[in-house]
DNA sequence: TACTATCTATAAGG
DNA sequence: CCTTATAGATAGTA
């Protein structure tokens, strides 16, 4: 990947001239012909007229947008949570421990305003809010491992360090019945080499 | 064709890449701990240990993630209610509408069927495997770093989807023989370790 | 759904 | 806080 990018930006500094015009002249200059579009990945920042741009656009942002929350919560070690409804009615939400969305913001109740960050965002003072406590219930087996992801997320949560030999050996099993899961359907399906992870695209609203 | 070749090119280097990655991890655990150094500006997914660093950061990100909010509130007229809570405790939320958190949040309760998103990371998915306590107190910050911590790295980056069986069966081969290590560590050092597993499937082996 | 050209975010360093 | 190089996100297109 890396090396991809080196060549494409070979190819980048070719441009050099055009990109920077690009720069200067913001304002959409027709460019080759009649068509009255914009400057690749240019973005307004108001409400997009057309409702299939929008929903489009609302499906690759969010993806993005979530993918930015798990981020944070892993790198820096921050409790997140995240609600999204779509124009449309769907709900999203992503938590970055086990905790519920309810019990997260339940918190903020509790806490007084303080200090208003920029980009309206509040910030308020919660020290010794952070004792955490992972109550994880032991029930049901992985037979349906989801992926290695669910290994990846739990290893990533888990310390090793801390882990008796049971709790190894646990851990070990789920890795194989894993690991034996993905391949039987690579076996399965030689092709697809599985598309359907999260496959409940859902169809109600 | 020149699509064509690109393709394949890039995908020859992907798996290069990933193999590389698999003996790196491989290696690190068998040494207890790698140091590997990173190009600029790559980032790996797993808690950062440093704790200047892991707080730079999160100040960064968590301005992007902010705006990012915003910005998909605004364009794609979404409602979108944003909690985080930083390792030190303070709370930085966002809504996008007038709407209290506590408001939005609450609708949460009402839809039954939550929509997990994809992001290929099914963040509840570790939920119920193993009853266990987090201590997430940031001063107590590990010298070294947990072996197992290399995979789940990997197995976030790598998309197991992509793998092809070759890989699969390497990638298995790795992760059985660091849990060897691992547990004969373990063996070696009880005391590394005060047995406070209280979970309630104790004996289970 | 996939790709590519661009743009944005951000890790390091000053 | 500012700069630079690179990784990541994504708008428009096939």
């Amino acid at each position: 990947m890396a090396e991809d990018v080196g060549r494409r930006r070979m190819q980048q500094q070719q441009e050099e001239e055009e990109d920077e015009r690009l720069k200067a002249a913001a304002a959409a200059v027709e460019e080759g012909g009649g068509k009255m579009k914009r400057k690749r990945g240019r973005v307004e920042l108001r409400r997009i007229e057309d409702r299939t741009s929008r929903q489009v656009r609302f499906s690759k942002r969010r993806s993005g947008l979530f993918k930015k929350a798990f981020e944070l919560s892993v790198l820096c070690d921050a409790e997140v949570a995240l609600v999204v409804f779509s124009p449309a009615g769907r709900l999203y939400e992503f938590v970055s421990s086990d905790t519920s969305v309810e019990q997260i913001f339940g918190r903020c109740k509790d806490i007084p305003d303080t200090v208003i960050d920029d980009l309206n965002i509040a910030a308020r003072d919660s020290r010794g809010y952070c004792n955490i406590q992972l109550d994880l219930n032991e029930q049901s087996v992985p037979e349906s491992v989801s992926e290695l992801n669910s290994f990846a997320q739990m290893a990533l949560e888990l310390d090793v360090k801390e882990m008796s030999m049971a709790e190894l050996t646990r851990f070990e099993e789920i890795v194989r019945e894993a690991l034996a899961a993905v391949k039987a359907r690579l076996r399965r399906d030689p092709q697809k080499k599985g598309d359907n992870w999260s496959g409940q695209e859902s169809g109600k609203e």
